[in-house]
DNA sequence: TCCCAGGGAGGAT
DNA sequence: ATCCTCCATGGG
């Protein structure tokens, strides 16, 4: 049923008011763990976020290369009464989730230096930013669903958690949407129920037990903001499914703490292989020296390495060909 | 059939 | 501390 105060606004954000350069279709193809990867259609891109209290669908164009270019922004929302606020909104929301006040350029100013293997990454993937979640209980799941995992598989079980569990939103085009699902409704699963319906394997243990810890306020994940990393990435690890990785995917892409540095075999290879020299060194040695060397770009830092690697396939077991994704 | 996917837990050295 | 194996599931 359309809604007869439904309306479409569209309205464009301007590349001066992005900190430095973008590349929109990097940025969000990029398998980042904030949160499930957004639609895709031709070269736009959609995903849906409540603002002022209901569901409202957006999509993203951009126009134009990394420094010169335009974003078009298309939004359905279904009270068109307050459409400025909510473009308003659209635009905060946007900013956040793309990170487009991060001062790209002097990141890359910070680190070109030739004799620093970060640099090469540099005009392969000028644009490319961090994405940010916006739920902290999606971003925990989803990066606890990344681990032993592919990035195809783990967003098709978050999708199929949001299908099955999800709260419904309604669309003023008259369908409805499936959002990430509270907690509270996780916790009342088994694990046998979520691993069938969801085919996250046995990671379902871990999703069922942490939404329990959230549900029964043993846990409150905004907390971990006030927290130093050291002690955040601590308390952490004490949950299930969280190692030292999925623990810095959190708070990476959940809190936005861009100090914290996930170090996975293709990191580590990396960090081995460019700055200790092949020396064997353990992951968690490896996390510590990117956080110190590149300090609050060590985030960055990891993304760009971990892109540029999957890009020319230079990854683990070293083969060139196998796994190249385009 | 085997190996791997942006690892973690538990146990044995 | 470091090293092993297993953990579900789907894709190559």
């Amino acid at each position: 049923m359309k809604s007869p105060d439904s309306t479409r606004i569209e309205f464009s954000i301007s590349g001066n008011e992005v900190n430095g350069p973008l590349e929109l279709a990097e940025t969000v193809l990029s398998a980042q763990t904030s949160e499930p990867e957004w639609c895709r259609d031709g070269d736009s891109f959609m995903d849906i976020e409540i603002l002022e209290g209901m569901p409202v669908k957006y999509s993203v164009t951009q126009s134009g290369g990394p420094d010169q270019f335009v974003l078009k922004v298309r939004v359905l929302c279904s009270r068109s009464e307050i459409q400025d606020r909510i473009c308003s909104d659209v635009k905060k929301h946007l900013s956040r989730v793309l990170g487009l006040t991060d001062d790209l350029l002097s990141f890359y100013k910070q680190f070109s230096d030739k004799v620093e293997p970060l640099s090469e990454t540099f005009s392969k993937l000028r644009g490319l930013r961090l994405m940010r979640g916006t739920n902290l209980y999606e971003s925990l799941i989803c990066s606890i669903l990344s681990q032993n995992n592919s990035a195809r598989l783990w967003n098709r079980s978050a999708q199929l958690l949001m299908k099955h569990y999800g709260t419904k939103g309604d669309l003023p085009d008259g369908s409805t949407c499936a959002l990430f699902p509270r907690p509270g409704t996780v916790a009342k699963l088994t694990a046998r129920q979520l691993q069938r319906s969801t085919s996250m394997g046995y990671r379902a243990k871990s999703v069922v037990e942490v939404s329990r810890l959230i549900a029964a306020g043993d846990l409150c994940l905004p907390d971990l903001s006030e927290c130093s990393y050291e002690r955040a990435a601590e308390r952490l690890i004490e949950l299930p499914g969280v190692g030292p990785k999925v623990a810095d995917c959190f708070l990476l892409y959940g809190l936005g703490r861009l100090e914290a540095a996930p170090v996975d075999v293709w990191i580590h290879r990396i960090v081995t292989e460019r700055y200790f020299r092949g020396r064997k060194v353990s992951r968690l040695q490896s996390a510590r020296f990117l956080r110190e060397r590149f300090r609050g770009w060590a985030g960055y830092a990891q993304l760009y390495l971990f892109d540029y690697a999957r890009r020319t396939g230079a990854g683990p077991g070293g083969n060139q060909s196998k796994r190249r994704i385009d």
